[in-house]
DNA sequence: CATGAATGAGTATTCATTCAT
DNA sequence: AATGAATGAATACTCATTCAT
């Protein structure tokens, strides 16, 4: 039966198993993690490990939520920032932090997005789907002009998606032949064309 | 040992080998895919895959080999035709042949690429890289006037791999916002924005 | 992973299997015994098995070892005795000895030898090869006038390995023509001809 | 339907799928080897090996009778040559060659005799026991003196199955600490002591 | 006669999960 | 609460044997 941890040390033991979790994730890869790897690495008992979650897939769901949840608490206190910004430089910077965030420990999440199956099917990426449409909404709401665009939800849809796989697949290169800079650069670059280029078509079609 | 097959039984029974590695992924997932599965879906018994395939990897090697030849033969004979197209219509054009081939066979292919674990890691996409470059290369040599980009090697690759992740995004979703005419259509833009716009710095740099 | 027996319970599992696996091959032969057959035997899971084994040669290992260990622990108490006998009654005795733990627990070990591959293979009989050597040495201390024999290094190894294997095989017989007292009793009358006879040669040599 | 072969091309292929059973023997082992192994090495198909042999037990039964047979006629015509000579040359002489038939063919035959499983148990060793009787009954009856010895067959008995094992033995080892002259010469010093000590024990009763 | 393709019962091994202590 | 011992269903893979061609 699973508990909800009430205690200090139950929260802890909590926590550690979730990052064994990603710990391991990393060194087996996620055909190779078991729970006893887990456990092992969260210096617990297996028995211990389920006395906090019913069964492995829940760990991974822990996991998974542990990783939503920090994409969104890093967006969430830029946002104030980005959405003041020109379209350049805040796409620059999200990208930028997005790959702190993604390198963090040893890039732990990198290495989790990278087995991470499945990736299309999530319907549960909502909550960074929720985050990164409001990011959207508003900047559009602090640059008024842009409000114009009728093709808004198709770019930032294709901006967005692009530019996460983009960035999770040149960071997995072994040899990358571009630095992470241009990538940033070019994809800052790709949504300033857009919008302009966007601009100016609504300013023809009138 | 591994058998070559050399009768025309054999043949047949190789190919219904991978052919029903492709459904069995699509049926059961890639963590739910045993060899039994796949020699059941194939009506043989497990020895027999076992005959032509040391392993259960390399059934699934074979499904990628397949599934990389298939794109290659896709873009290939259209090469000369994208080439002559304006660049929006190109990437419309390529993008609908992708989708024809994602979906083809009950989307055995979309639901291969949506389960391929490690799409990130694996270097050897590199036939597709090639053809793609390929089709780049000859598509600069048919429009002159492109060649005048630095960019070039950036924007493709965001383009071409923020383009294919977005179309297996977009078809896997269960409720997508948007049809696949509006991604498509996004894309194309995105092109010939990006396109117009880095023209115009370089014309302003001069 | 294999892990170290820690709590009581344990150990006597161990012990079990290893238990298990002599009455197996007592049973099926070596070919025929299959590590669920130990376990069954054994009167525990197959998985338990491999929480204390590798895999089966490691059970087979502890069998070996164990078989070690008891023919050393037969002989080394032993010596003291044996040293000061006249060399005929020491051989006797030393085979009846052995023949007693070769029938013990329903012949047990006589079935692992007798089925034992590879046993003239084996470089690692070695702790039995030095128990006897030393049985041999001390026996030439105490019995000073056998150090002139010039051939002892070889007439050693004969009378052990022979002793060893005539002993086996007789035992082994389902319609022996001789009793097993013949058998030790010829041993014997050898090992104390070879004695006299090498003695008379090297006065003759004089 | 296993079939007698009655061709010369028939005799001919069952041949080589006994000199292929020593090869693979040799090679992988004698729980490696298969019967595809067998086949292949015969440059046979698998199922022809089924053409002459009902399963694979009697190809190793072939195998089997075929050591059999050249032991005894590796013996027979030696036979009245040794029964001439004087007991320790003739123990030399038969050691000798028995060493030869063994590492004939790259030591087939003793890495066979080293695989065998079960040698002890065997009681079908009888054609060559047979032969060896025969040998020391003829020996006997061109030495009468000898004819007095009331141990002769515990004699013979541990004299042939030690030193056949003695020879197995040390031919097998790795480093062996002694060269095969030193081992036959004391084997056969050690058959020469036995007949001088025994018949003087004779004489002593009398 | 010869073959190699097909077979499936059988084997070693793994691992998520349970439960007695 | 914590643990580690026990479990057994499930899996990849093997190989002697059969049989259609």
């Amino acid at each position: 039966m699973t508990r909800k941890p009430q205690q200090q040390r139950a929260k802890a033991t909590v926590d550690a198993i979730v990052q064994a979790g990603f710990l391991c994730l990393a060194k087996h890869g996620i055909e190779g993690t078991t729970t006893r790897h887990i456990a092992d690495e969260a210096g617990i008992g297996v028995g211990s490990l389920y006395e906090y979650f019913a069964n492995k897939q829940e760990v991974m769901d822990a996991m998974y939520q542990m990783v939503v949840a920090d994409v969104v608490s890093m967006i969430q206190p830029l946002t104030p920032r980005l959405v003041k910004m020109e379209i350049h430089e805040a796409v620059r910077t999200l990208l930028y932090e997005f790959r702190e965030l993604l390198m963090r420990d040893d890039a732990r999440y990198l290495k989790y997005a990278s087995q991470a199956v499945n990736v299309a099917q999530r319907d549960n990426l909502e909550p960074i789907n929720k985050i990164l449409n409001d990011l959207v909404v508003q900047y559009v709401m602090h640059h008024p002009e842009v409000m114009r665009l009728r093709n808004l939800p198709v770019m930032s849809y294709i901006i967005i998606n692009g530019g996460i796989f983009s960035v999770i697949r040149h960071l997995g290169e072994s040899a990358p032949m571009l630095t992470f800079d241009q990538l940033a650069g070019g994809l800052a670059d790709m949504a300033k064309h857009v919008m302009d280029g966007e601009m100016r078509k609504v300013d023809n079609e009138q």
